[in-house]
DNA sequence: GCTAGCATTTGAACATGTTCAGTTCGGAGG
DNA sequence: CCTCCGAACTGAACATGTTCAAATGCTAGC
């Protein structure tokens, strides 16, 4: 009497979620229906909630393979990098290229954002696992630079919340090949690189390190850091 | 032959609104359904979609409610108070004042972040007007200071998608009364105020001129200003 | 090989947002 | 006062996400 997962069910899975996806991609998010994903996958429909609780769970699954094949991807890119304005521009146009074609489903990830309780809320307890695995992949991207205790403490959240917003972002650009995301996260990361030269050097330090300071204090008071 | 609304017409709406707002503060956004909304009005459900197109139009209608009160307000308290410290101040505080009691289902207006087509979309097509209402408040706010171009091109957007931030902020606060949030927004006030002083004096402003001409810049090139 | 038990799968039923073909009715035009 | 048009409203029908009781069929233990 032991609890045994069956293979077939993993491939029924991956098969549902496959399904869905290519529907998605190719159709969206909206229009595509559960019917129809079961229907493709040639399944009842019951069997998709076998395996996932809700349609945006799906995009939900999808979104942890990403980061999986993106931690990956860039673990393997940062070999030998060791510039943290470098580090995190591979860390960012990847996953913008990792994304690139699923802009018209990826939305279904920020469904859920104004409600608390909902397990896919992307500042949801549900969702704190994804949120850790997703902060420490930008901690490891500045582990090696110079930093000052607050940075150290305060990038991770801040560079996490604002890859949401490029991802954002990223959905409403319509540029070609999305070069407008892609040109502001270069943007952001050259004023960032200068910021953090600013913060060390020992001319601007005096002035920056209270603001730094009482940024940390505040977040820290909110219970965000 | 005149087009001719009749005024029973705008009654039945506002019942319509005012049940529906009483049922969410009550039970949630979620758990209220348009058969409860129209059964507590004693109308049928298809006379609330005679009024609005969906669920979250009638929070959109609310929210919209809530900018002309918020607006009325501000501008009253903000006679002979002329920092833009202090005007900031009352401005957020006063709309976390009036949404306080709302928070059950504030939510459903970030329900279509992700979904650049949808008509609710906060950063959509359809809510540009509302976003442009909500922006002149900031715009007003920050009129009578001492600002560079720079600040002045930019405030406006920037403090209006920092209040959305407020209002996400909100939602989540569980604390006493939403003293997080307040707390919250006196901290990035009074960081604001240290960088705008800053970029006024003679002694910063060298060096922080460049890096706000830069943000404008990468910004104006996306789009955003 | 047999069987019990559980993972897997089914498809109908359900809940709820939304649509729509009609019905009601107030008032403008005669 | 009558007629007619269109605003206001009705409620049944529809679409789709989700649930669930029942069916199926491996596989472990014998």
């Amino acid at each position: 009497m032991t609890l045994t997962a069956r293979p077939e069910g993993e491939n029924t899975k991956e098969l549902i979620l496959r399904t869905a996806l290519a529907l998605f991609r190719g159709c969206g998010f909206e229009i595509t229906t559960m019917r129809d994903i079961a229907r493709a996958a040639k399944v009842a429909t019951g069997a998709a909630y076998y395996y996932f609780p809700s349609k945006e769970a799906i995009v939900s699954a999808y979104y942890d393979q990403v980061q999986r094949t993106h931690a990956k991807k860039v673990r393997e890119e940062w070999k030998e990098k060791s510039g943290l304005r470098e580090r995190l521009g591979i860390l960012l146009h990847s996953k913008l290229e990792i994304l690139k074609d699923d802009r018209r489903f990826l939305g279904a990830l920020f469904r859920y954002t104004g409600d608390p309780e909902h397990p896919l809320s992307v500042f949801g307890k549900g969702t704190q696992s994804q949120r850790a695995h997703s902060m420490a992949i930008f901690r490891e991207a500045i582990a090696e630079a110079e930093l000052s205790e607050e940075m150290q403490q305060l990038l991770p959240s801040a560079l996490w919340l604002a890859h949401l917003g490029m991802i954002l972002c990223l959905i409403y650009d319509e540029s070609q090949d999305q070069q407008k995301t892609h040109k502001l996260v270069d943007g952001v990361l050259d004023l960032l690189a200068q910021a953090i030269e600013w913060t060390n050097s020992a001319f601007v330090r005096p002035f920056l390190q209270p603001f730094q300071a009482k940024v940390l204090h505040m977040l820290q008071d909110a219970g965000w850091a």
